[in-house]
DNA sequence: CAGAAACCTTGACCGAGATCAAGTGGAACC
DNA sequence: GGTTCCACTTGATCTCGGTCAAGGTTTCTG
């Protein structure tokens, strides 16, 4: 019974896009549900799970943005992952995390408690091939991003993470994709400095370069037009206009 | 039936650890396996797989080390992972090749038909399981190396990687783990370099610094003593002594 | 043994990005 | 309205690692 409730391939009329178990669709009418399913709200800067720590749960982000953070003895910080709607929390078959989980704006989280899923999981040959698939997605987009950090200059690791915003921006809210496309970044220049292994003054600095060769148009601090998404990856150095992945 | 010939959850009798399914114990014996499964051995500097190839079978490494390769079109490569003794290649659902896979040094796999095994694993639970935690492995180890890459300084990312080759090694020849550590370098100096995001001219200056130092002794260009593991930790800026993956 | 081809080392110089420092703009709070 | 705070920008300088170049070793080949 569980089980056929979590069963749902797609869910496309979803507001969310699951690429996974569905946790979003019938989250009220479900109240046998309640014991192994709940939501949970985090303020931006709030610490949702810092590395080490026992996590009993797993879930997705259904609003807000969360950030993976592994961090140093020094204070010296990295971003290892970024988790927008839709992208799933947790490591069935683990104890503790591996890195610090943080809401970077405030966010949204369904969360399952993580034994009673891990036997859903186990019963369900369904979930645990999607959660391999979902794996497999982090995975290429770990490696991918291995290509900005090791490689990258500084012009093309903004530009690289402005176009994974953009596209996952777009792709959020499916328009008919016209031309320029508009969003409000969700990272302070900071954090996007932890995310690409740069400072932020040179975040800044780089920002305000493709603005002044009209890459991107800025107004304000954070909303960003992006006039022509090809121009920016060229920028990015990244002509395999196919799947890049977050 | 073939279910049960995979199902060995450990087989640490095998020379071979194996992280995942069964694939090296019984090699010859199991006529009826013929089909699915077979080897395949290749030379130093040949590739496996390029990118975008389709890929029509998983396996795992029985001896040697395969790299995992991402190149831009200007020529600038990253590797984005290191294939050791016992490490699973291949994706399970997915159609092509997202990097380059080269042999880096001369090399025996065990393949595995792709579509026999995937079969195998929806109708086998242990085998998607183990290959979710195998990938999970890969995340890890994937997410470790971004902080590496994203925030450490050169004579760090060579003591990372010395520290990484030096574990795997030690734990694929498990001796009594005593004070030295001995091992041959499986990599030239340029492929450290990409697999750091360096030059190779740097590569060879840190390695020089890390000899003149002692924290390292060198003898030839490749066969590498260390005498006290937790110096070189220290230099990786790497405290958490434990679990640093592949 | 000579010659060539990898592979590695070392030096000199340069530049992208880090560091240090000051200043700007906007929102919140009294 | 003024103060404070925070996020951001911009400038000046420094440094780590890249680039270019030369030379050394080892191994393979004729």
């Amino acid at each position: 019974m569980l089980k056929a409730q979590f069963d749902h391939t797609n869910c496309s009329d979803c507001p969310i896009r699951h690429r996974a178990v569905c946790a979003h669709c019938d989250a009220d009418e479900l109240e046998e549900l309640e014991d192994i399913k709940y939501y949970r709200t985090f303020e931006a800067g709030q610490t949702i799970i810092w590395s080490g720590d026992q996590m009993n749960f797993v879930g997705s982000v259904v609003s807000g943005i969360a950030s993976l953070t592994q961090t140093m003895e020094d204070g010296r910080t990295q971003m290892v992952g970024l988790l927008l709607p839709s992208d799933f929390v947790g490591r069935p078959g683990r104890e503790a995390a591996p890195y610090d989980v943080q809401a970077t704006t405030d966010l949204v989280m369904c969360c399952f408690r993580k034994k009673p899923f891990e036997d859903l999981m186990n019963t369900t040959p369904h979930i645990a091939h999607r959660l391999l698939q979902m794996t497999l997605d982090e995975l290429d987009a770990a490696r991918e991003w291995m290509l900005v950090l090791g490689r990258k200059t500084a012009r093309e690791k903004i530009a690289s993470l402005l176009s994974i915003i953009a596209r996952r921006d777009a792709s959020i809210t499916p328009k008919d994709k016209p031309a320029p496309i508009v969003f409000d970044l969700p990272l302070t220049r900071e954090a996007m400095a932890d995310y690409l292994g740069l400072t932020l003054e040179t975040v800044s600095r780089q920002i305000s370069a493709l603005k002044k060769d009209g890459i991107i148009q800025l107004e304000g601090k954070r909303h960003v037009t992006i006039p022509d998404m090809r121009r920016l990856m060229e920028e990015a150095g990244d002509d395999s206009d196919g799947g890049f992945l977050v």
